[in-house]
DNA sequence: GGCGGTACTGTACTTTGGTGCAATGGTGCA
DNA sequence: TGCACCATTGCACCAAAGTACAGTACCGCC
């Protein structure tokens, strides 16, 4: 997984260089065109607003960001991740820290760190508390028994028959009568309408 | 690293299994004492509430939770974080969706699954909303030719070939041409993976 | 003029999805 | 002890989805 630090200048901290010997090092001027696959740390210097570091266009299918931030706080790291960011930590982290974090980004995770975790979730609960309670429709599950639901889930995720009778250990014709009973109960004609059903795409 | 998963009883879904073939099971009730340094997977069923599955005590400094959620929804992902998850992820997921959680958060990462991720960042924060419809929203549509973007567009909406044919006055054959000719260049499966990439709810 | 992409269609085929009928066994309830 | 519901499975069957191979036709481009 390559990495890439992007500063306001072409110049890396050295523990960045410690951590992660094989990153290149590129300024902001030219992360739009020269940067590829991977990793992409971009520095926030005190004072800088998020958007004059980060890309337009956010992070493509095969790059994940991360922000290291001078001055990391709560606000900033909500904004990191709200506006792509795999993660946001300090930029005079250690060596081993930020080892830590190239490995957790590059497989899909989120790093935030843990002294920032508490205040930021503690921020994320008093948002969701003034939203709308967000109505969870789940008047379909109600309507089915407990294997039913099982299997109907893993359809909504675009498993096929055989596939969920591997994972749940049946044959795939108990699937298949699971499903028979699912759109009957709930009215629908196949597992498409059902997925939209359960991904709440249609009422 | 030691994986402890623990439900009700002290059983496990195959793809848990498959993904950590060394990891143990327990019920909730042995979960106080048995339990040693490693990643607890706490499975949360569907109605129940998180303080009935997560011990009092919280983690042990080398221990990290995981909530496997029934259910998962943007709520109880805040709830399980607040609760010192590092986690918190579909109880169905395929086996090397778990192998990849387990690695990340082994490594002191968050986990919180991509589409989850976006729902509770929508919840967080509004700077969301603004960026990315057009980017990731139309690069399926880009891929594809204006006929190929009309028939996935039905396909999306659950029309059967059928239907779609009639819709746009060509023949049944055609529709499947224009299907194979889009799962090809999507590199999709079938219709219904289809339906997920269009609606948003894959990358 | 050839080449590649698009649109369209046919025949034939395999795979997957879904139903009907039948059966076994478990659970909970009146 | 029945009755209803659930979970499971087999066999047979039909319909829908999807693929392989082939063919026609239009368009823009080098």
């Amino acid at each position: 997984m390559q990495n890439w630090f992007i500063d306001r200048h072409p110049v890396a901290l050295p523990a960045w260089l410690e951590a992660l010997p094989e990153a290149r090092v590129l300024a902001r001027a030219q992360a739009g065109t020269a940067v590829g696959a991977g990793i992409l740390w971009f520095r926030l210097r005190a004072g800088e607003a998020l958007a004059t570091v980060l890309p337009a266009a956010g992070p493509a299918a095969d790059q994940h960001f991360i922000v290291l931030s001078d001055e990391p706080d709560e606000e900033g790291v909500l904004q990191a991740l709200a506006a792509g960011a795999a993660g946001c930590c300090n930029s005079y982290a250690a060596p081993e820290v930020l080892r830590q974090v190239a490995l957790v980004v590059g497989n899909g995770g989120l790093w935030v760190g843990q002294s920032l975790l508490r205040r930021v979730m503690g921020s994320s609960a008093r948002i969701l508390e003034r939203q709308p309670p967000a109505a969870r429709a789940d008047d379909w599950s109600a309507l089915l028994s407990e294997r039913e639901v099982q299997v109907a889930r893993l359809v909504a995720g675009a498993s096929s028959n055989k596939e969920i009778a591997r994972q749940l250990d049946i044959s795939e014709r108990t699937v298949k009568a699971h499903l028979t009973s699912v759109f009957e109960k709930l009215g629908l004609r196949d597992r498409l309408q059902l997925s939209l059903r359960i991904n709440g795409l249609t009422r």
